[in-house]
DNA sequence: TTGAAAGCGATACCAA
DNA sequence: TTGGTATCGCTTTCAA
């Protein structure tokens, strides 16, 4: 069975390839009209044989020619994670209205994986990336855009980094909001868990809290634990038991990983929340809501986080240098682990 | 910056095109030579040579070229849903092992939009598919395969398409140890709550669940309520407060989102297990360990699922009808929420 | 072991 | 509006 191609078709509707080639990439427009230079009865002819023949463009040799492939690429850190796997979903519809398909790849938050999966994809002629960067990638961000392939960061920043577009969240404020939430409820003692991976996000959550406890005049009480995916069960649990020792009285979990994590070991130990510490947690989930008391968290707005970052993408693609920044507001969702303590 | 092409590392190293194409696709034998009819120097020579111009094959000029593209697509209802984003990484994963990357789509249970993801698709030229089938999708496959692309069944079966290799989890006995589990602690009146889906996996579960009820002895008390996605929510209300009032003591709930749903509703009726109901939920969440009492469940094996998929592809497409179907054996996790009800 | 040359199927340029 | 044709970069014969 052989591959029908555009010469089929030109031969088979009496026309040339070159308008074969002009009606089978016109756009619709507004009017319902084709939008090419081609007679309308000829145009119609030619997508009637089209269909008969069941042609379907090669996309290889159009790519060959014309430099671009329709495609785009996404590459967050684990597309199984909870937060870019919902996002990809977002991006992935999105991408599909713009007439792109969509690579994924995860770079584990490892800058070697990062660079092998933008080699293969070089080979694959993308015509642009959205990327969650990591830590130590600004070279090979940079070797992206040598190479004039559009670029848009997403939810995490590189300070270093110049024209590109970026679809972030105001996660300062989020440390923010997380942290009065927890102050007005009368806490005080309150302290933050975070990872230690060197990248913007989390930075800009632990300046939020950083500064609100500061305003507030609470500065002596600011502390910071830093733990590593490979030894989070572990730390947090140590985390957790001298907190229990030294009367820390909140926590603001600045990772949907962190938090469960937390809520997982109080679970183990017993403790309930907010009697034993108040939490903020982070990312939508289940578990806050079926957590013996409801626990409050921070929302990110998905929807808007894939579907800015495919726009921005698609303005880059289509005129070069269209360079945009946008910095999406985060939720509070209020729960019973940040109420006022029964004393 | 022009690109680099084949040609010019052929010019640079001395040596016609045909060679450096040789040794740019040549596998790395198990004694760490290359596998060409290349002289070791002159490969080494290219190998150089390539490096230093910084050389990257164009996968478009291959892909026409060659008719493959060392890339396949993976298919599933819903790449943010938990058990198909986890299952994905392990793909991811595996098919970069064995040098193809992947397209990820996902179908909404709906044959239309699945179609219109083959179909771009075959204009990319794809090398293989690993698909979960939607209900009423047999004649899209039938296609692929009259197109000569290898395709995988994933988690879901079809019985009537043969010649396609097909990776399942042995839903009946999923089912089955579900229901049994249940049993020997006691109870009887055990109902399940299911989708109206149409779909292999679901059909097995409940086949595992009736027959386990039969054979103890129970046939009388088997009920399974159907529901859907739009209106999960209302049907599991009406279904525990049904389930109340007529002394139903269990659920098994043979999909995640079911199984948070009624534990969602659980928490919002002040209704606790194994008091109210006992019940079995399904795939693997932090949410069965964090709900009041710890909820027994069914464990899918989402890296063979993954792994093997890739393997059962990658066979066909090198040798092409190496068809074989694997089966993969669920695991029960136990908890509070199917024990000895206190008396 | 090496090289020359013929396409793969589209796009894009130019001419009519 | 239409058509002719060079060309994209690679793989793949076939011959040397």
């Amino acid at each position: 069975m052989k591959r029908i191609t555009i010469r089929d078709v030109a031969r088979e509707a009496g026309v040339s390839v070159t308008l074969v080639s002009f009606v089978m990439n016109a756009k619709v427009g507004e009017d319902g009209k084709l939008q090419c230079p081609v007679n309308a009865e000829t145009a119609a002819r030619v997508q009637k044989v089209a269909k008969e023949l069941g042609y379907r463009r090669n996309a290889a040799a159009a790519s060959l020619r014309s430099g671009r492939s329709n495609s785009i690429a996404v590459i967050t850190t684990d597309i199984a994670n909870k937060f870019f796997a919902g996002i990809s979903r977002f991006i992935e519809d999105k991408a599909a209205s713009y007439g792109y398909t969509v690579f994924f790849g995860s770079s584990d938050e490892n800058v070697r994986k990062l660079e092998s999966i933008l080699d293969t994809l070089f080979a694959h002629n993308i015509d642009g990336v959205i990327v969650a960067p990591v830590e130590g990638c600004e070279s090979a961000i940079k070797r992206l855009q040598e190479a004039r392939i559009p670029v848009v960061l997403l939810d995490r920043d590189l300070k270093s980094i110049e024209n590109v577009s970026k679809v972030l969240l105001d996660d300062k404020e989020a440390g923010r909001i997380s942290t009065q939430l927890l102050l007005d409820n009368g806490y005080r003692r309150i302290e933050m868990i975070s990872y230690s991976l060197g990248i913007s996000s989390l930075k800009e959550r632990e300046d939020g809290y950083v500064s609100c406890m500061r305003e507030a005049g609470y500065a002596e009480n600011i502390k910071i634990h830093h733990t590593t995916y490979a030894s989070v069960a572990e730390d947090v649990r140590g985390i957790i038991r001298t907190a229990l020792d030294n009367g820390t009285e909140a926590f603001f979990l600045p990772t949907y990983s962190l938090s469960a994590q937390v809520m997982l070991e109080m679970k183990e130990m017993n403790l309930s929340t907010p009697d034993d510490f108040a939490i903020v947690g982070f990312d939508k989930s289940n578990i806050y809501k079926l957590f013996s008391t409801s626990v409050a968290h921070i929302q990110q707005p998905l929807k808007e986080l894939g579907e800015k970052s495919v726009e921005l993408l698609c303005r880059q693609i289509e005129s070069e240098g269209q360079i945009e920044t946008i910095v999406l507001k985060p939720t509070l969702v209020p729960g019973g682990s940040a109420i006022k303590q029964k004393i």
